[in-house]
DNA sequence: GTCGGAGGTTAGTGACCACTCACAACAGTG
DNA sequence: CACTGTTGTGAGTGGTCACTAACCTCCGAC
């Protein structure tokens, strides 16, 4: 809009931000590319370079590798809290379970990049400050299960380690290519809520 | 046995092993490095430290880190296996899923480096070699409990979900360190096949 | 007693890493 | 127009990375 060359984006020399956006476009470029590569595979080379800015502003925005990382995994566990909240809205009991489970389900295919950073952030809770971050995301998601659907811990706990069963078949690719014994876990679980 | 100073491991100048052996070695020390910083944070000079060998032999006896890596997958994956035989022979029904039950939360309690080698398997199932490892790593796993167990698919399937809500409950250090809401997680799961 | 092969090392290679510092460009305000 | 603060960059820093080529060292066999 502001540029006078027609292409908004690339070819034109320079276009200002505001540093609010700048860091919410390096957030969505680092979570890329963290969960494709996780912590230590990542890099602020390659981040800079696909938010379109220069590495030493990446720099400037974070201050480090690790705070930027544990800004993507908090910023993951947002979102997940805020689907599950969407998705549970105005409703209650094994329904709201039901909608969570079905939203979680579409986010596993629609969106990989959060599924597989979801993957990365376990194997990271070795690092403190990402455990940190991945129990306090973790739990309000839980809290919300449990307040919106009212159900015992059963079926709650039931729901969750469903959820965490399907992240693993998910990831070893069992769903896109189904293998008989895959094909039977998948069968005998719940099915997220909907038991 | 082939050595002539009597302690047999470090202050010895130069101890000579076989080729087996020396891989055998490395493999431990890797699955160690692995574990704790992943397979892009893991570095062949620290395992070829650890293991009490030049970096360079690393590279003779597994060609390069990607077939390194795959080869401590497929041990982790082997040890699981062998895990679930030993605490199962013998058992039938639901008294083999709640020998193997017991057999892994002992494992998660007393080896953290194959448990969080798991983690970083499940988060690296985007590599192509990887995740055909775990698939069959896995599905051995998983087509053992069910032989032994003879149980049908729903009680399997909800044994596999419980190990799974288990790890990360791990993870996150809930079992250490607790929450309100992580209790009620635990507690509300039907524990490892003691249902 | 030498010789072949297995078991190992030294000393690099260029590439990439996170991170820093000095400085440039621009926008709004007076 | 000058001034000021924000947005941004160029050009490095030392360090580590995976990986290699060439060489050394020992032991058993003949």
């Amino acid at each position: 809009m502001l540029d006078d060359s027609e292409t908004p984006d690339t070819s034109a020399p320079h276009s200002r931000s505001t540093a609010a956006e700048r860091r919410e476009r390096v957030l969505e470029v680092a979570m890329h590319e963290f969960s494709e590569r996780g912590y230590e595979g990542g890099s602020t080379q390659r981040i800079a370079a696909a938010a379109g800015i220069s590495q030493a502003y990446v720099f400037q925005l974070y201050g480090s590798k690790p705070r930027l990382f544990l800004a993507v995994i908090e910023r993951c566990m947002e979102d997940m809290l805020t689907l599950f909240e969407t998705a549970s809205s105005g409703r209650g009991g094994s329904a709201a379970l039901r909608a969570v489970g079905d939203a979680y389900l579409e986010m596993i295919a629609n969106d990989p990049v959060r599924f597989q950073m979801q993957l990365v952030g376990y194997a990271s809770c070795a690092q403190p400050d990402v455990r940190a971050a991945m129990r306090t995301g973790f739990g309000r998601v839980v809290e919300l299960a449990e307040q919106r659907s009212g159900l015992p811990n059963a079926e709650v706990a039931r729901f969750f380690a469903d959820g965490m069963l399907l992240n693993v078949v998910t990831a070893m690719g069992l769903t896109s290519e189904p293998t008989p014994w895959g094909a039977r876990l998948i069968d005998g679980s719940i099915g997220l809520g909907r038991g």
